[in-house]
DNA sequence: ACAACCTACTACACGGCGTAGGAGTAGAGC
DNA sequence: GCTCTACTCCTACGCCGTGTAGTAGGTTGT
């Protein structure tokens, strides 16, 4: 059941992209920036910082008598390693090669530009 | 709004698994090949059957009295699917470069064996 | 002291998943 | 033909995560 032990519901991702935008924030600026009708409670935002915070996906500093929020990975990161985790550790040849089907359908630039990347590394050294 | 929301449960992918394996498979055979102490009832493997059915994940065609289960989509693909959909719909450069350190971090060999991929595709032709 | 603002705690609805019982049904054996 | 049996279908319940929010209680400035 832990498989999707890191799938955000739909505030919560809308919350993290907020603080991924601009960050730290207090609750009432993450309201603020929230575009969302009707918009929700200041405390749901608050819970759902703190259900955040708990998962470890956000820390918070006080700065006077409230918290900041900010995100302690980046939106880069959160995407790539969820990304990697679907494809499961060590993943077999068949599963990439479906990978490089799905992405070149998606997205027919996707390949050019991860092998770009790749190279691009190499070249760097490691 | 989860419409492709496409998280499976424990024992959803453990009988996934089981299709994958082998397939197609009545109720029965699928209760028998899973490893779980203790064994679920057959009705539970009977629900479950049902709603991935639901989610269009099996299909399933008579046998006699009996279903007979299958996968409609390979594991592959499947965990291809789920891995591009985690990386978003275009994604940027710098989801690309996370996703690489990422791999690399994860598993040495893994950007090699996309690399070799890619050429191997390129080469192929598209 | 009071008002404004903040946090912490608690609660409830809802949907998905694991779990399963009981009803219904159709073929198999007597 | 009638029962036995195996299978499906329908229904249900508990748990947990998420969205939602109220209330209580603390702190700070006026």
């Amino acid at each position: 059941m832990s498989a999707t032990r890191h799938a955000l519901g739909e505030l919560e991702h809308a919350i993290m992209n907020v603080l991924w935008a601009r960050a730290p924030l207090s609750v009432r600026e993450v309201l603020a920036r929230l575009r969302r009708r009707p918009p929700p409670a200041y405390t749901t935002v608050m819970t759902v910082l703190d259900r955040l915070h708990a998962k470890g996906l956000v820390e918070r500093v006080k700065d006077g008598k409230a918290f900041l929020y900010g995100p302690t990975v980046t939106c880069d990161e959160w995407t790539a390693e969820n990304a990697l985790r679907a494809l499961g550790r060590d993943p077999t040849t068949g599963v990439l090669v479906a990978f490089l089907d799905s992405a070149q359908r998606a997205d027919s630039d996707l390949m050019d530009r991860l092998e770009r990347l790749i190279a691009a590394r190499r070249e760097r050294g490691t």
